[in-house]
This record gives structure tokens, sequence and C-alpha cells, in this order.
DNA sequence: CGTGAGTGCTTCGAATTCGAAGCATGATGA
DNA sequence: TCATCATGCTTCGAATTCGAAGCACTCACG
């Protein structure tokens, strides 16, 4: 008689509920994300965390395309679209990098910082009403110790769809 | 001088830390699992949270379509694009409902279902790999309560894009 | 030097997504 | 009963997304 459950079948329902829990979360908040966003700065999600990743983790400001591709979790074409608008909106600048010619350095510009300090206000007031509200402080440490091994994981294990271009 | 940190104009870095933690991981983990059911059944990650809902969660093998698209956070319109696929592969049935003229019923094939069961172990494979492989089994269950009541939070909570039409 | 492999970005076409507007059916209340 | 509002879904056009293919540059090695 074989074993109730042979750990490689079937999640149990905890592992489920973690599961499909995180996905609603992530999918309901960028929702309401996306629409303050939308509101109060013609801004995509997309373009918010370039534009975030750019103007307030970045020392410079500068970034090259493809560091920014991965650390957004985005395609390169996607990104070459999106760095496009915003480069026509003049909230960044695209310049060929001096070291290395192939690649292009993305630099936030002055207009660039605005929006995001005009932006950031509403965009923490969503966070607090939507995720943390139910949460004490205590809780979102949690959550926070919890995820971020995960995403190291995930970062590192090879299923990106844009990886590394396949050996021939 | 001014307390550290006004409650009220940011986020502390451990909130801060969750809320990307969040996201990131969640995207990734997206990333992941749609690769690998475009790979083994020719599924959007919507397609298969579609059929899934109708396959292992409702009794009847169906549902209306505002429901299906309330459960699975997405827009009515893009709702009706999916489930015309899925009809058109034969993998679910839409009929008028009996009881109100106006509403669509969404419903289950054989095939649709047999699609699911040919997915479902790579699927959880792909979850055991990216998600848990990181967390103990405690870990995970604690993951589940700290974002189920977030989740229910919410969907409780307005901000739903295609929330109730707007009076005029 | 040259050639070939590797890397960085863009262009292209196809697929997906959304919101607004439209159409049809149901519910409400004077 | 009939007008009016509400609800359920679809159609439409615009915007976004991705992967494949292409172009340009760099590096390694003979």
């Amino acid at each position: 008689m074989p074993k109730p459950t042979p750990a490689s079948d079937a999640l149990d329902s905890v592992q489920l509920g973690a599961y499909f829990a995180l996905m609603d979360v992530a999918g309901l908040l960028r929702h309401a994300v996306e629409q303050q966003l939308r509101d109060e700065g013609d801004l995509s999600y997309v373009q918010f965390q370039l534009l975030a990743r750019l103007a307030l983790d970045s020392p410079t400001g500068s970034e090259r395309m493809t560091d920014l591709a991965d650390g957004v979790v985005y395609s390169r074409s996607g990104l070459t679209y999106q760095a496009g608008l915003l480069e026509k909106a003049g909230l960044v600048v695209r310049a060929p990098s001096p070291d290395d010619e192939r690649s292009v350095t993305v630099t936030v510009t002055d207009a660039g910082r605005a929006v995001i300090a005009r932006v950031i206000p509403g965009h923490v007031e969503v966070l607090r009403q939507q995720l943390f509200a139910p949460l004490s402080g205590a809780k979102v440490q949690e959550l926070g110790d919890l995820l971020a091994p995960v995403r190291d994981h995930m970062r590192s294990a090879p299923p990106r769809s844009a990886g590394a271009r396949r050996k021939r």
C-alpha cells in the first residue's frame, strides 16, 4: 500500500494556501498601486519601478539597460519600449556607455526625480491602506524575512525567461 | 527637533523591504510558472487559473463570468477574450444562465479537466523548486497565515479597478 | 591583425491587456 | 404598467508585452 502522500506528487493545503495568497495579494496590490500611479503621475508600474530604481537606489542616477531589466524582472525589448517612453517624456536620458560602446546608460533627469517625489506620498498611502493596514509592525518584519530568501533563491536559479542565450 | 520619522510620511526600511520582496517574488514566480505552463500545456497563467478554478474549486465545474473575473483579479473584457480562446480550444463551454438571461455560465469540459491534470505535476514541481525550496514547512504556514488576512482586507476594500460602476 | 563567439540593445510582428462605450436583460418604484 | 436605473457581458481601439531575429560592438585566440 502506498504512503498517504508521496511527497513529490501533490501540494498540501498549507502550501496551496500560501501560493494563492501570495499571488492574489501581489496581483491586487499591483492593481491598486497602478491606479494611483496613473492618476497622480501618469506612470505605469514598470515606469515607476525604473524611475525609483534610478532616482533612489542608484548613487549616480544611472544604470545599464540590462541591469535595469534584470532588476525589474522585465524583458529587454519591453525595457527598450518603456525607456523610449520615459525619454520622450523627458524623465530619463539615454547615452551610449563610455567604456563599452554597445551598452546604453540610462540616467534620470531632474524632471524624473521630480515626478518620483510627487508620486511617492500617494504611493506610500496606498501601501499603508492596502498592504500594511492588516499587519502589525512585527508581522511586516516577518513577512520581509520570509520572502527575502525566496527572492534570492529565485534570482540565482536559472528559470529567468530572458536568461543567458542558449548555447547552440 | 523633529521625531525621526513622522509616521505618515515615509515607509521604514522594513516595510519597503517587505513590499519589494513581495512584488519581486510574485513577479519571478509568475514568470517561472508561466513558462512551464506554456511548455507543457499551451496555457497562459490566466487560463490555468481559470481552468483550475473551474475544475478544482467548483463543485459543478461552472461559474458566472463575473465571478470568475473577480476571483482571478482580471478585467471583464480580458476574461471575455480568454474565455473565447478556451472555448475555441474546447476546454470550456459557454452558455447563457438559465435563471438570469444576462449572465453567461462557463463550464469546464472533460478535455479541460484533462489539460489541468496533465499540467499540474509540472506546475507543482516548479513551485517546489522556486517557492518552497528555501522555506521550511513551518515557514510556509507562517507565510500563508500572514498573507491570507491581507488578501481578505484588499478584496473587501474598494480600490478594485473594475469596481462598481461609478454613480454619475 | 582577423576571424568567430559572446554580449547589449533595438526592431519587428503577434498576442494580450485594459477601459470606455454599447447592447441586452433584470429590478425598482411611481 | 412603464420609465429608469442597475447588472452582465461583449466589442472596440489603444497601449503594452514578449520572443525571435537583426545589428553593432567587444573579446579571445590563432
